[in-house]
DNA sequence: ACTACGGTATTCCCTTTTGGAATAGAACCG
DNA sequence: CGGTTCTATTCCAAAAGGGAATACCGTAGT
């Protein structure tokens, strides 16, 4: 069961350190419950490469579907959970990306601060999770039927790569530059390049060689590690670009007309617990 | 993860030591695991009583869910097995009121006979399951798209009930009498008993009060213990209308249009390990 | 070519969990 | 009121899970 958790995790990540730290677990375990998972299955589930771990075939569908049932697991206790709601309880729908990069570093403040709140998240998407859910974050224009939305950040998206990449290539100074670069995408959001194509008056923006990844934690990490040009919300790589991990060429980016929000359903009473993180989130992305 | 099946064992057998046989745990592993479950959850999933276990609302909900995150990762093993399927593997797709009371009882004998071949049992339905399966045992008339179908058993429908039950409200010569009795039905079959007033030409049945179920193996269990009266198709009840713990009083019952089948796919070429299958199947069904 | 680095696999060892046998207790039935 | 048929609990052995340290491997940069 964790092992499953486990491979999702990896997935992820791409990495098996990576996903260690998501699960609480170290690199060891996280080692041990794949190659049980692949025993049992008989199948290798993900290449070994000395970057990290890559999916097969066989691994990319299991991956797919463990997700589904997780989603269902999820929803389950949540449905329960939801059943038996205190006024103190709290529970959350969160992207992954958002989770793991920018709201659980800073939650154990929110936890110490208010140890009388239940807070429960939830990260996988099915159905009638978002229903049950007292707050979601989400990614888009700031627009859902029924919803209040509170914009976090992520309009400021910034063109990064690692420096090394940018000086092999010759440097970048404008955004045509951009054009002899591999570009790293994502797979859910595939219109962030031409948003800034568009942004830049590029016209038709043909990048010499696309990557495309199922999580953008993937994107971010292919970036991290050389592997091309990304589009990343600011705020999601503060720390790299500040390390000097990443770079901003030119302090090329755009703004997005997407971007993350925290909702929460308009038509619901707002229990004191949802009402404590609501006011703690806002506080946290005005003064970081 | 084990826990799981557990619970939906429970569910289907309405006690904790027969979900405990199903899952070939003992009942006090079953029961540590039914309260490790309820624990977690915080909330209870089935009420004891003396007869057995019968779920509560959140247990209904939280067992419905938990069936589809199962049946999901089912398919995903299915899925990656299909990838490997050597000519000596066959992937079977069970309903679980056939595999309970009549398959897996005399499935070691096939095991014994051919220790070369490799089955997989599935017993969830998802949309893919019975795609990548082999071979499916279905319920109906014999015909579904695609597929050539074997008849099994389950034409032959019985009215059973206790003696005691039976006696003590005055005893049944004609098909008449069955209205003054409780009658136990089963959710996705309901057309049984007006297949059985038909047959008998009663018109419009209306009986005395009827419980339903969502498990074949429920509505057995019902009538076992002396709930009401049940219409089973003869072979799955064989063993309690031989030991007296059921009868069938006056003989009663139907020919019914709906009986347990073995379909394979048509287009699919057959390999050694189903073919074998196949004929020990026919085979066991013909002289029991 | 060599070293530093970032990753995975493996070994050893301890802790926790899991599962079975036996037993106790509760409800129902005749 | 015994007998039967359930569940809950206790005790104990076995196995799985998890962490720390270490070995190992491929790549990148000098």
């Amino acid at each position: 069961m964790t092992a499953l958790r486990v491979l999702l995790a990896i997935a992820e990540h791409g990495t098996a350190s990576g996903a260690a730290e998501a699960v609480n677990l170290t690199q060891s375990a996280v080692s041990k419950h794949l190659r049980g998972l692949e025993e049992s299955l008989g199948v290798a589930l993900f290449a070994r490469g000395s970057r990290g771990l890559v999916p097969t075939e066989a691994g990319r569908i299991y991956v797919k579907h463990v997700r589904l049932a997780l989603a269902e697991l999820e929803a389950a206790a949540a449905h329960i959970s939801a059943l038996k709601a205190s006024p103190w309880s709290v529970r959350l729908h969160v992207l992954p990306i958002i989770g793991d990069r920018w709201l659980l570093p800073r939650f154990s403040r929110f936890a110490e601060l208010h140890p009388e709140i239940d807070v429960q998240f939830t990260t996988f998407v099915t159905a009638d999770t978002a229903e049950t859910a007292d707050g979601v974050f989400r990614f888009g224009e700031g627009q859902w039927a029924g919803q209040c939305a509170d914009y976090l950040f992520g309009r400021d998206v910034a063109l990064v790569g690692t420096a090394a990449l940018v000086s092999r290539l010759g440097g970048i100074q404008t955004a045509e530059d951009v054009r002899r670069y591999t570009v790293l995408d994502h797979f859910q959001t595939p219109l962030r390049w031409s948003e800034f194509a568009a942004a830049h008056g590029l016209g038709e923006f043909k990048p010499n060689h696309t990557i495309r990844f199922g999580f953008y934690s993937l994107v971010i990490r292919a970036a991290i590690s050389g592997q091309g040009l990304a589009l990343v919300p600011r705020r999601l790589v503060q720390d790299e670009l500040e390390s000097g991990r990443l770079i901003n060429p030119a302090g090329l980016g755009f703004q997005s007309r997407n971007a993350y929000w925290f909702t929460i359903p308009e038509d619901r009473p707002v229990r004191p617990g949802l009402a404590a993180f609501h006011k703690w989130l806002l506080a946290e992305v005005q003064a970081p």
